[in-house]
DNA sequence: CGATCCATTATTGTATACAACTTTGCGCCC
DNA sequence: GGGCGCAAAGTTGTATACAATAATGGATCG
């Protein structure tokens, strides 16, 4: 999936790139928690494909710093710490608002309706309570500014960026303030259909700050699951 | 070495990170053309490990973009277009120099002394007409200023942009515009010396314009030569 | 003489077998 | 009873064998 945002040409994808979208839409989704020990035999049965599929899979993934490989120990989900939390959010700030001013005056007709239906299936996500999708859907929203934006590699590393900063709410995220993502993206999305560069940069920079406020830096983790009660099988 | 420059703890190496580090040596000091195809057969006979090796240091390399992977066809160095090296340096302008001001309030007498000794060597490596080396290690420069201003998350995205960089320069360098590298390093290097966050800023920020500017992007791509010519054997 | 089709060859994709290491659990000794 | 050490089990690291796909070259036909 991930791939398929950035570079949508390549359509030539081998089996590895199946294994590693389902595990990062599981773990966008919070269904395997950080920490979580992928185990090479758990997922070749799960997946019905050799180890070695699986290893290349759990590589991709951790070049995308979604696993941590501890050689001859295995692959975990990783457990971003408060600094790179930290980290990931500046990041973020830095990159994004500018890719949101270029994205308002790029975006089409057809890149709005395509951020129109994300909006429209977060909300549906929340209404029926899944929290997980809903994040996975916001994140994509973020994403698809990237793209529309236009910029290949710096969009690529806001891919990046986003997949880290799933992991960083699932620890980090304290529920006492809720979902301002729907006000956020809505006003993002209008300032985008207007063409409203400055608005839109600056919409997108206070967006980020609110959620990096959102985050309690200061406790610690929280448990981990097992690896068959997340996947399904 | 990519990966031990941004997280040095993890001394655990695997014979594909030697793999991988001598592969980005060479490309980076253009002993292996861009569009030159990377057998798996001759590399495993060069390197003398198997193809699974192989395997996992090209994903590796293909992850960081300096090496394309066909499916059923190969791996071949990338050959990177007008558009990407425009985007290259975009982001780098975007980056750096805000690394650059938080290098110099925070670079201690070590780090200056590190930086020193690579503007010598860089020097040294020109003195004997080794292009290739020294602009190795001119990125290695950059990449230390980024590991100073001790932000982990961009300096990762600074490693991968500069090695991308090297191809691009292998690409679309103009001859004619010379190393202006010399001075530019040599002004950074004082201005973190002295603490003057501003004017590293600055003047990282012109380093990069230039650079960017040094480049022909117009004309198109240059040969490729084979493996084992480069690489020895 | 050139182009096309098919067989051959070479290279990559995947699975499996074996080796090395880590973890675990039992037994022994203090 | 607690801690140490060793053996067994399980997991990962690497190599190799086989399958599938693409590149190559020659023969045949137009």
């Amino acid at each position: 999936m991930i791939d398929k945002q950035i570079s949508p040409s390549k359509s030539q994808h081998s089996q590895a790139d199946t294994v590693v979208d389902e595990l990062v839409t599981a773990i966008h989704q919070h269904r395997i928690a950080p920490g979580t020990k992928l185990g090479e035999d758990d997922l070749a049965e799960i997946f019905g494909v050799s180890r070695t599929i699986i290893r290349a899979s759990l590589q991709a993934l951790a070049h995308q710093q979604l696993v941590e490989i501890k050689r001859n120990r295995g692959a975990f989900v990783v457990q971003p710490s408060i600094r790179e939390a930290h980290e990931v959010f500046e990041a973020r700030a830095l990159l994004e608002p500018g890719l949101a001013s270029r994205a308002a005056e790029r975006a089409t007709a057809e890149d709005i309706q395509l951020l129109q239906r994300h909006i429209e299936e977060e909300h549906a996500a929340l209404a029926e309570g899944d929290r997980g999708k809903a994040l996975h859907l916001s994140g994509l929203f973020h994403i698809e500014i990237a793209r529309i934006a236009n910029h290949a590699t710096i969009a690529g590393f806001i891919e990046a960026l986003i997949a880290r900063s799933s992991l960083i709410i699932a620890l980090y995220w304290r529920r006492e303030s809720a979902l301002c993502e729907k006000h956020a993206h809505h006003a993002l999305l209008d300032a985008l259909a207007n063409q409203q560069g400055q608005a839109a940069e600056e919409l997108m920079n206070s967006h980020l700050v609110d959620l990096h406020s959102a985050l309690d830096l200061r406790e610690r983790p929280k448990p981990a699951r097992t690896l068959k009660e997340a996947l399904g099988g």
